[in-house]
DNA sequence: TCATTACCGAACACTCTGTTCGGTATCATA
DNA sequence: TATGATACCGAACAGAGTGTTCGGTAATGA
């Protein structure tokens, strides 16, 4: 890759995750940004598609990072249980407090809007292997979709409460849900 | 009331309820809104300051329902059970169930407005007496905000899935939120 | 060296919001 | 029925934001 794409496209953003730490993503526009990360307009356009497309590449590298915990050597956190529930989350919860700066502004849109849905998906295919059986009756969609916005919802807390560590925030998420194998037994 | 007035907010709410059959509330414009109700520009700005102005008028009107179910004695549906938390989700699901047509275009994905602020808004106020003894360390915030969420998030499950009855959906939220009160013992 | 390609910025067309203004129709009341 | 208040109308406007076009400049890499 062309060594000004990279420069430029790093600008882009490192201005993005900025103003997000300032206001939230639908009051961001492409003009604060660009002006931001001294960018031309056209320049802007030639990298991302729209904003919408930006924010996809974001939420993109912050699971890249989560994804690729075997090939990142730093033992930043816990992996002593390696596989089970709550060592999942935690892992999840210790990267995100990684993007907390920005993440804050990406959740902090009370409703559902766009910034969310992307870690939604993200966060159903990771997860999806863990929902236990459900009580008798309750559809199986209804139990995933019920967890992964109560995981959401939590990190979003989260973000109002910095002060608790991953491993707290963790324990109410497990603690919250049911549908989930007891963490003793997993 | 002016009866003039009285038409012509009646007219917008039908054509704003009309257009979230159609549009997810984001998506409206006021262009839209004023066409379909056939009214001035002038004359919504008159009635309303902005369209999220009209979008909290109209869950206030949900709710104005909701509330007043001592006034309105058409027993449509089990009062059996009144004041416990069992008859109060179901009751609130029914009368949800009667706005379905538009409240889908309400909770679905819903983007820069928030549309769904307002009803998390009504359903803290409903759900706070019913939040049990949170397990030690919990905050008691994060309770209620898992709770109300976890409501909307049915509500908006069954707008996906509208063949449930309340009391179908009721079973649900009640058996997938922890820190309620066992239905048995309510 | 040299073709390629990224970048620049100004201008443009477009959409949507919310306001202003002068004029018309309808209401409530005396 | 006369009259003042007020609700409504539409056209026009200012302002903000998006995404595109185009001609020119500069960095890149082979």
């Amino acid at each position: 890759m062309d060594r000004r794409q990279r420069k430029t496209r790093e600008a882009i953003f490192r201005a993005f995750t900025d103003l997000l730490t300032r206001e939230s993503y639908s009051r961001i526009t492409i003009a604060q940004i660009i002006q931001e990360a001294d960018v031309g307009r056209t320049t802007f356009y030639a990298h991302f598609e729209t904003k919408d497309d930006l924010l996809r590449a974001v939420w993109k590298e912050i699971f890249d990072h989560v994804l690729s915990r075997e090939l990142t050597g730093e033992a930043t956190h816990d992996f002593s249980h390696e596989g089970s529930l709550g060592a999942a989350v935690t892992h999840v919860l210790y990267h995100l407090r990684d993007s907390r700066r920005y993440l804050r502004g990406l959740l902090s849109e009370g409703g559902e809007g766009t910034p969310v849905l992307y870690f939604k998906e993200y966060m159903a295919v990771l997860l999806e292997k863990y929902v236990r059986e459900a009580p008798a009756g309750v559809p199986e969609d209804y139990v995933l979709n019920h967890l992964v916005c109560d995981f959401v919802e939590t990190v979003r807390w989260w973000m109002r409460h910095p002060e608790y560590s991953p491993e707290e925030i963790g324990s109410f998420f497990l603690t919250a849900a049911s549908f989930l194998p007891d963490p003793a037994e997993a």
